[in-house]
DNA sequence: CCCCGCGATTTGTGATCACACATACGCCAT
DNA sequence: ATGGCGTATGTGTGATCACAAATCGCGGGG
């Protein structure tokens, strides 16, 4: 029982490999809201002892995508109305800045893959596909923010994607959407028009417009 | 050396104390931009071992207040200019909405007490205290941001202080600040007159003003 | 039938150890 | 004197262990 020591595997270290793994997960709804975890569980689950699972965790809790009770035991946190609405106006005013900063280098390029991504959306909202509308989302925003070269920001707009991640999936399956995102041709449509007043608006609309059907 | 195991003392679990310790030396800039830290060393000056020392750097290092060289090695990190353009971006968007929605709930008695706290502010810099003036600064905002009941956007507010500590310290060098801040003056005359766009100008300017030298 | 309490099990915490790697120091050959 | 190399030391990583506390389940009493 010594897990291989390091012999000649690559150099995915440990502890990144399972925090990686339990933050993607996290990040694209695969966990409901208020499920507990064990540190010796995560261990099993990724072949390593407890240590680097609890450095995942407490990386994890760190960012605000792990809850921590009083006793030290882990869940993926169920948010309430108000953090909720935090959470969406702290996305709103990181994401419109992001955007517009993006704005300037938009080129068609982009644009087109913007609109590839957009489409790929649109067939998992028609196949009920939860998770992967959700990954799909997250890479159509990304994508552009990532135009933005402000690194900080991004990642300060993940962090909040990750707090919203297991509410996001619940949130799925109370709007029963079968139409493709409609902020999201407004987005494209303002970049193609460098139209910096409509991008503000259509990215502040499409980050708000979900999660307030789950805050009444 | 078995570290006091826990006998009688209160419940500040030990990685947390830690924690805490590291995280507001950092916040005040008592750590110089560079400066190296080893787990070992942390461990012996909070008295701990080398776990809780560990997870108090993770979390650290996932809140931006450390930087992790390729090797393992822990640092306080050397911002780059782009970088604190950033992070002075991100302080703005998020300050200055918190700082709104601080302004309905602003009572006399919470404006009486930012004016104490400025009167401490003025103090630290006819005394050269860096680390005081650093640490009245931020009691200063949190202290109006904590009205505006919005814990998440404070918690990420805080995470933007923390990744610019060590650079503060190294501003304040910088310029030689003679004269008390004078946007405070602002804000507190903004929150008095229920003005919300001038509070959300006092604190936009408050906000940039010094890391605009710093990236010239 | 329900509630309380006690014990077994689960779980997190922190210390210690073995190991791999990086760095730094010092010695020897040129 | 100087340059290169091998060794010693320091450092992070991850596994394992001992311990305390929390949690769960079961049984008895009301």
């Amino acid at each position: 029982m010594k897990a291989a020591t390091k012999s000649s595997d690559a150099l995915p270290a440990a502890h990144d490999r399972v925090y990686r793994g339990l933050r993607t997960r996290i990040m694209h709804g695969e966990i409901a809201p208020g499920e507990p975890l064990t540190l010796r569980g995560i261990g099993k689950e990724f072949d390593v002892s407890m240590t680097p699972a609890r450095e995942a965790v407490r990386r994890l809790v760190a960012e605000g995508a792990l809850f921590l009770s009083s006793s030290g035991r882990v869940s993926t946190p169920e948010l309430s109305n108000e953090r909720i609405e935090e959470l969406a106006a702290l996305r709103a005013l990181i994401e419109v800045e992001l955007a517009s900063r993006a704005l300037p280098r938009a080129h068609i390029a982009l644009i087109e893959r913007l609109q590839t991504i957009d489409a790929g959306i649109a067939e998992r909202i028609a196949q009920r596909d939860a998770t992967g509308y959700i990954r799909a989302n997250l890479e159509f925003h990304r994508t552009l923010y990532l135009r933005a070269q402000a690194p900080a920001m991004l990642a300060m707009a993940e962090t909040v994607w990750l707090q919203l991640g297991p509410t996001m999936r619940a949130l799925y399956g109370k709007l029963r959407r079968t139409e493709p995102p409609r902020f999201h041709r407004l987005i494209v449509a303002a970049l193609k028009a460098g139209d910096e007043p409509g991008l503000r608006l259509a990215v502040r609309s499409d980050v708000t417009q979900g999660l307030r059907l789950l805050a009444s």
